[in-house]
Order: structure tokens, then sequence, then C-alpha cells
DNA sequence: GGAGGTCTTGATAGCGCTAACAGTAGCAGA
DNA sequence: TCTGCTACTGTTAGCGCTATCAAGACCTCC
């Protein structure tokens, strides 16, 4: 029999072709190529010739299915164009690095359900365990995770009751801190701007428990402005002089982001307004970006990359102690008073 | 035998626990899950009723080696923290959402090793496409591409060989007009202002067209300024004051992108630079985000949602015509003069 | 000398699903 | 009555890999 020319029909390479082109069982080049088990240093040598010059890959799809192990690790967020989530997705990369971990992304864009489609098409990968935001999920998305038995870490936020772990801070209680601070600086005429958004509960929580703050000190918010889409610097200076001319007594603007309080913040400085003294600025993150502004604005920071290390370090069952799971991780953010504060 | 009390501990259902409880094949069930074939009404209503109160989740990798389909597109991008990737993704993931394909991100951090060990790994999960940023990749990286059997759309650049298809712009050219407009509006001390990556070839050959437009005009740059890491906004004040205080006379600066543009354009501002007249500034990308700047940065959109989508068509096969592969797309970017080049 | 290692390799049996084909029933038309 | 169809359901045989066990070769140590 003649062998074909050299060009014939390419199928898709399988450890039988390694294996036929190095003279070894099919099983011994699949221990070379994990690294598994203990094989002779010359046959190794063979499969691995073999192997780089065939140009193979390993189909893990086969691999995953005979060994039961998927290295994948779901994280399932609402959104990558604010500045928050790639922060944690680089916390938790970094983390998994090292493990044979690989995070896989999903995008819910606030949508409930949406999140329960992404999680079911996540789920039906078999992941080694899911990293989720938030603590609020529909039933059937909140029955998935229950039934996955996998470990499952919900991060961002800890208000409210965890399906297995939880990391995150207190919205509800930054919302508050913010006000007392506000306060204790003299503000007395406050307005709110966020984003018109009801499934962002993180952001509700904060407005929550920055109204308690305002309630203790018997005040309340005495304006408020919402949006959607756009660019957030411009909707931010877009909002600040609606506000103002609504309200034009109000001495303090609490907004619910960075971006929209940085666009106030150049708002005001173009329109001379003086900060912090006539009008006191404060947002909440903890954006780096804003470092380069003409003058820092006050914020929180969320303890992003530190979220996303600690999430990470419990799928990766890294965590110190044989804790197993049903880990609750509270951090805490620091106020950043920056310059658009008053000094008490 | 007696039945074990209802708490067992549970395995992860499959197929057959389905096809159990509602006292059908698992081939039918098969049918019904995937929403093929024919299954008389009655029999599809048990089935789903079964697999939902069950709360099944089909085991998509078992699905996947059987019929050797896997709905998954790898995006391999450099990084996600400039605003430019995410907007490629938005594109992407739009205009896949109707075809059941599914992106998967895999991050490089420019670095062409990482970018080889992101390939291998995708394709060992034998995606239906693979869309990777740039065309310049380790031979290792080419050779894995080359011979993958699947769809290949390399995105954002177009100067040079694709592997298969190519979608993007001429960042040569880009850098090339910028010149041309910055001279025609009379500037002749130009600086620039980059990032030290050696790996950012699309930076590299913006700055070796800028270069050449210059030479064309007898000209050359008269100062350059470089940066690694940081805060982009802070960078560029940062290093516009630093180029400025060694070469004063400066008339324009070209920053490699907005925002370390936009860092130096608030610098200008609060040093009571005269922008345009004095001192012009250029950026490029035409992030949304400088919407909200107190002045408007010359910039050149680089058409990056347009590359998303009409790479995603290629890989969906939507793309009009009977096309195979080997398709390649170039995008037109345009200036935007922004308030920061003298009108001539 | 033989029991009991260690090291190395191979044979076998699935993992959970789907492609492909093989029925079976029911019905229209000749 | 039989053929030929359509509608539905089930059986069989893998997909490409790995877990597991078995076995051969070669030692070591009583």
């Amino acid at each position: 029999m003649t062998k074909p020319p050299a060009t014939e029909p390419r199928r898709t390479l399988t450890l039988r072709d390694v294996s036929e082109a190095s003279g070894v069982s099919e099983m011994t080049v699949s221990r070379v190529l994990r690294n598994r088990g203990d094989v002779s240093d010359t046959t190794r040598e063979k499969v691995l010739i073999a192997a780089r010059s065939l140009g193979y890959v390993p189909n893990k799809i086969a691999g995953a299915l005979a060994s039961q192990r998927v290295n994948l690790v779901g994280v399932i967020i609402p959104s990558m164009s604010n500045m928050v989530f790639p922060e944690v997705m680089m916390g938790i990369s970094e983390t998994l690095e090292d493990t044979g971990l690989q995070p896989v992304v999903g995008i819910t864009n606030y949508s409930p359900e949406r999140e329960e489609a992404v999680l079911y098409e996540m789920l039906s990968w078999r992941p080694s365990g899911v990293i989720i935001a938030g603590l609020e999920h529909t039933p059937a998305s909140r029955a998935m995770l229950e039934s996955a038995g996998i470990p499952i870490v919900e991060i961002m936020d800890i208000d409210g009751e965890p399906v297995d772990s939880a990391v995150g801070i207190s919205h509800l209680r930054a919302g508050l801190q913010m006000a007392e601070a506000i306060v204790a600086a003299g503000y007395r005429r406050i307005g709110f701007l966020g984003t018109k958004m009801p499934e962002d509960h993180r952001a509700r929580k904060r407005l929550e428990g920055f109204r308690e703050g305002l309630r203790r000190a018997g005040l309340e918010l005495a304006d408020e402005e919402y949006y959607a889409g756009g660019s957030a610097l411009m909707k931010g200076r877009e909002m600040t002089e609606a506000i103002l001319r609504r309200t034009p007594d109000l001495d303090f603007l609490y907004y619910s982001n960075d971006m929209i309080g940085a666009g106030g913040l150049l708002w005001c400085l173009d329109n001379g307004v003086d900060v912090p003294n006539r009008l006191g600025l404060a947002g909440f993150n903890g954006v780096e970006l804003l470092d380069g502004l003409p003058r820092k604005l006050a914020t929180m920071d969320a303890c992003r990359r530190e979220i996303g290390i600690h999430a990470a370090e419990i799928i990766a069952g890294k965590r110190p102690s044989g804790v197993v799971g049903g880990e609750r991780i509270e951090l805490f953010p620091t106020l950043q008073p920056g310059d658009t504060i008053r000094k008490v």
C-alpha cells in the first residue's frame, strides 16, 4: 500500500496518534502529558517529542468527562464596564494562577433572568466552583447554586444570607458611615445622585444605610437625581447641574459611584463652585482612575481586589484551618476624605 | 433492601435520572432537552416536568464529546483594564447572542508566552472559533492557530499577514493621518508620550506611522516620554509636566492613548497652558469617558465595537455571500479634532 | 530463595451524552 | 390488502480520555 501524499485531509489529533508515533500505549502518553504517575525518562522524552512534532493539543472535554474533574471556576458578575469588576477579576486570576484553576466569566447586565441563564450555562460545564456577585438571586438560581455540589462564593456584599460562602463588605454600613462623616463635617442640605438600577442591590443598600445615617442625625435627603446609560463622567456633570438648579441650597452631594462623582467635581470646578466649603462631594468605590483629577474626590474603597483574592482562595481550598465551606468574610472599607469634604 | 432515608448523599444527576423519573428513554429526554427531533407533546411535557422538578442541569462536557460540537468561542485579548477591549467584547457578545455561541475570554497581559499558554488552554476545549488580538504571535501560537481546523479571526490590526481572517484598522495609517492633521494645523515642535510596552504592536505601529507622517513634512519628533504602570490619568499629568520641563518649546503632544492624553489635558488646564493655541494635544481611541472632560481631546476612534461585531459574524458564519474564511476587513477610523487642535 | 517491595507499562472499562439507525404504530392512497 | 409514508421512541456504538487494576521487570532484605 502506498502512503498517501503528504497533505492528507487532517483529522484532529488524538492520544492514539501520539501513542502510535511514539510507540507506547495511550495511557502512557496520557501520563506524560499530565505529569502524573511514574514514567521513565526515556519514554517521557520520546512521547514529548512525538507530541510536539505532531502539534498535539489534548482534548480537555474528553479528559474532564473521564476524570470527572474540570479546572474551571465560573465567575458571574453584572458588568465589566465600570472599573469595579475588572479589579475583582484581577484578584481572582492572580490567586488562581498557581492552582491550575481557570476563571471563566459570565456577564449578567444586572438582570436576574440573564444571571439565571448564565448560571445554568456555567453549571452545565461542571466547574469546580462558582463565584457570583451579590446575594440576591432568582429562586431557580438559588436552587441551582444549592444543589450544584461545588463551592459557591457570593461576593461584594454580606448583608444577607449566603448560599454557601460569602466575601464582601456591608454596603448598608458603608452608606451609614458616609452619612455620619458628612453630618460630622457640618453639612445639612444633602442630595443624592445615583443610577436607575433597581437590580443594583448594593447601591440600593448603600442608599438605605445613608438614609438611616441621616435620620439618626434628624436629617433626610433634600433632593435626589437618577440617570441611566451614557458616559458616567458626562452624566455626572449633567446631573449635578440639574440638581443644583432645582435645589440651589444643597451643601453636599453624595454620588452612588466615583465616575459620576468625578463628573460632578469637574462641573463644580468649571463653574467656580467652592468645593468643599460651599459644597461637599463624595462618591463610592475608590477608583484608581481618580488619582489624576485636579482634586481628590472623597470616597470609600470597596476592597475589590481583596474580595477577589479571598473568594478565589475559598474555591481553591487555600483557606487556612480546615474550614470546609460556609465561610463568611467581611471586609471593612475605609473612608478616604480626599479634598471634597470640609475638615472638621 | 430498605430504601435509605430521603436525604441520601446526592450524586449529580444524569440523563438517566430524568429518564427514569419520566418513564422514557434517555434518548428521548435528550431530544426534549435539546429541542431536536420529533417528540410528542405529552412526552415532552412529562420530561420537562421531571427535569425541572429534579433540578437537572445537562452535562455539556459529555454532550460536547458525543456530538463533537462545542458552543464556545475563544477570545484572546491583552487586557481588560483600559476601556478598549471591553468595548470590543460588547460587540462580540451582542453579535453572538442569538447564535447559541458563547464567548470565553483569555487575558495575555501583552505577553506572547502568556498568549501561547492561554491559546493552548483554549484550544484544548475545542472551541468553534478563536478571536485573537493582533497579528504578531509566537511561532508555536501561529502553528496552533493554523492547524486548529476552526475559524480564526485576528482583530484590531490589519498591518500584517493574518493566519485566517482579520478585522481591524491600520495603525500605521492612523498614526500617519494624525501626523498630517497636526502638521496641517501648523504645529512644528511635536512630542510623543506613550507606554513602555514593546509588545504593544499596535501602539508601536501608530508611532511608526506618525514618524513617517512627520518625516514627509520634513519634521521629526522633538522629544519623547514613556511610562509603565500606575493610574494612566495621573501618569499623563506627570509625563506632560516632565516633557514640557525638559523641552519647553514643544507646541504639540501626541499621546499613545486617550487616558494619558486626558491626564495631560487636565494638567494643562490646571497650569494655565493655552490649549490649543500655545500647545495642541491628541490621543487615540475615542474613549467615551472623555465626553465628560472640560474640553474635548482630539482623538481617533478605533472602531472597537464594529471590530467585535465583524469578528463575531465571521465566526458565526453570518457573513453575507458564501465566503468561507480568509476574510480581511479593514475599518477606517475617523479623526475627531475636538478642542485641542487649532482649527486651520 | 522467596516474600515483598518499587518502578514502569499496558489492558479494560467506563465518564454522560448524542449520531445513526432500527423499529413500531398509525394512516392515506392504490 | 399492501405499499409508502409520517410521527414517534428506543437500541447500539462510540466521542477521547482517565481510573483502576494487573502484570512484568528488577531490586532488597531476611
